[in-house]
Parts: structure tokens; sequence; C-alpha cells
DNA sequence: GACTCTATAGTTAGTTG
DNA sequence: ACAACTAACTATAGAGT
């Protein structure tokens, strides 16, 4: 009755590396998930641009950027970017069930999205442009030599956003079993423990 | 002895874009200062790289990594490859607060993407035709008949697509005007404790 | 490994100097 | 505009599931 508690809550640490795997693993993923959904609050409630990329000491990789990562390193490396940018983005090191998570993801396709749909109405004006009768009436090798070489460039720099088959992003919530079919990482972060094992095995 | 508290303490807020320009500014500051506190203890703590950076609504720079924010960024893109995981996505509705409805909407935006790559497929396609040197060569008012419609009609399909700009949601506050001004130089975090980092602007 | 629980350490909104 | 303070909110260490 008298002083029995059932845990010690929580305990004050040290700021210094964590000898334990098993608790470094642990703290590894409740802090990155912290850290996530604070650089997402910080987002949203101030609009700052934040661009996060996280090692995990097993060679994972997690990252979150707001509106994207490109964009924000982008400028971080002065590249003054008007929005004509790729879009690139890539979020690694799921699983993640988590709801920050998820939002961090949204909150990127969501303005992924934003200029996918500028993309959308660049291409609706080139359409039209080439739909007009008068354009084809014409012989075109002769006449209209500048308004075809403006399309042709439209059009080139259309394709190169196209170029690239997006592939799509993978569902988080599923079952926990196709997760992490990233493939090899070029680069893994060397820690005493290796990269714990068989996480990635395209087999 | 009286009731009367000094202050009302640490109230709930919601993680809303702050429109008190005032408090904005001040939550910023201190938020900043949090985040950087935590990815130095992730840091430390696992010995995960972390890159971290941060612009303010007013366009100032504020970075943080460890080992080396170059080194970590680098990294991050040398690890990139094949395919770009390029995130598309629309969803309606955002701040859901459990996991199943995020699920939901990835799984919606998954199927905005499909048919948003298809129709890259096809652009992508008609512009390999139209760029052919041999297609422009030539009175296509009297040789190319055949292909025009066929273009014209490909076109016509295209602007279809298009033409419904699917109704984007509202990105979370996102102020986000795209100011390219070239900020100071990238000022680098080294050690986030002790504070009081002088982020201001006569503006 | 990931999630839950609990007590408590740590963060921060609002206020005051 | 920032620093200190207060009180409350949030994150999380440790242990169990």
């Amino acid at each position: 009755m008298s002083g029995g508690k059932k845990t010690r809550g929580r305990q004050k640490i040290e700021i210094k590396k964590i000898s334990n795997e098993r608790s470094m693993q642990v703290a590894f993923s409740k802090r990155r998930n912290g850290l996530f959904q604070k650089a997402y609050e910080l987002f949203t409630l101030c609009g700052a641009y934040v661009a996060l990329i996280i090692f995990s000491p097993s060679g994972k990789v997690f990252s979150f950027g707001n509106p994207d990562l490109y964009t924000v390193i982008d400028r971080y490396f002065s590249r003054v970017p008007p929005v004509n940018n790729n879009i690139r983005q890539f979020i690694e090191g799921f699983p993640s069930t988590n709801v920050r998570d998820l939002n961090a993801q949204l909150t990127q396709a969501n303005d992924a999205l934003d200029r996918e749909k500028k993309r959308g109405d660049d291409l609706s004006h080139i359409c039209k442009m080439i739909e007009d009768p008068s354009w084809w009436a014409s012989p075109i090798d002769e006449m209209n030599k500048d308004q075809l070489e403006l399309l042709k460039k439209a059009l080139e720099e259309l394709n190169k956003n196209v170029a690239e088959p997006a592939d799509r992003l993978e569902i988080l919530g599923a079952p926990a079993q196709t997760q992490q079919a990233q493939m090899s990482p070029p680069h893994v972060f060397q820690n005493p423990m290796g990269g714990g094992g068989g996480e990635n095995g395209p087999s």
C-alpha cells in the first residue's frame, strides 16, 4: 500500500552514448518519432521550411521535409528557387504506423500535388495551343517556325518532367511484411553492430 | 493565501498556423531551439547522423549536422539511385488523428497516383512522337494527315484528363510565398545548448 | 521489434520584467 | 526583442505484454 509504485517512471539519463544496444534502439525509435513530430509542428505552427535527415545506427534513412526535402536543401545551397524544380522525394525507412510519420508524408504529398497541379495547367495550355485549327491549317515549316520552336521547347520541358515514371508510395499501415524493400544502400553507417542483420534481403 | 495564481502556465494549443505574428515568432524561436537540442541528443545518445535545416518564415537559415551537414546530405543523395519515388497524392481532409484514416487517405492517394502515372506515360509517348525530326521536316498539311489526326486525337484525350483539375486540398496554412531573397550564408549550429542565438530581423 | 503503461523529466504558452 | 518565471502540457525511461 505504501510506496508500492508500479514503475519507477521516467528516469533522468545522461546525454551520452547509450551503451546497451537494446535500450539504444528503443530510445532511437522513440526519439526519432519525437523529432519528426516536433519538426512537423514547427512547420505547421510557424510555416517554417524544415528538412530533416536521420541515419540510424543500423544504416536506415529517415527523412522529412516541408515543402519537400529537395526544395529546402536546394534553397539551402543558395539555389534560388521558383517552383520549377522537379519533384523528387523519397521517404525511406518505414515501417511506421505512427500518426506523426503518416502526417509528415501527407504533408509532403500535399505539396507535391500542388506542383503537379500546376504542371497539369501548363500541359492543358499547350494542348489548347495545339488544338487551335489555325495552327495546323498552314504550312508549318515556313510560317510558324517561332511558334513551333516554342511548342517544341515546351513539350521538351514537359517531357522532362514526365520522363521519370513515378514509383508509387508504399502504403504504410499495411501488414508488416513488405516493408523495407528498399534497395541495398550503397552507404551504410558504420557502427559496432554493422547493421543488425538481414534487414534488406531481396530474395 | 489566496487562490490567485501568478500565471496560467502553459496552455494547450492546437497545431495550426499561429495567427498572431508575435506569438509565432516567439514560438518559432523556442521550438527551434528545442528541435536542435533534440537533434543533438539523438546524435549523442544513439550515434545517429542527423542533418537539420530550418528556414524561418522571415527567411533566415538555421542548420545543424553531425558529423557535418554536408556529409549527411551527401550520403543521403548517394544512396539514391535507380528510381525516384515520385510522390504525388492527393488527399482530402488533413489533420487526421488516427492511423486508419490516414491509411485510407494514402490508399486513395495511390489511386490518384496511378492515374497520374498513366497520363504521364501517354504524354511522354506523344512528346516523343512530336520530337521526331522526320515529323516536322515535311509539309504536314499534305503528308501526315493521318499522323496529325492521331496526334490531335491523343492530345484531345490527354486534354480531357488534364482539363479536370482535381480539387486540391488546402495545404495546412502555408503562407509560403516564394520569396527568393538570397539570405545570409548558412549558419551552422554546432552546439545547440545554451542557446540564445540571435534570430531577429530588422524588417 | 513494436506497443502499452506509469511516473516523472523535460518542454513550452502565457505572463512579467 | 529577449530572459525569467510559472504552471501545465508533452515526451519518454524503464518495465511489462
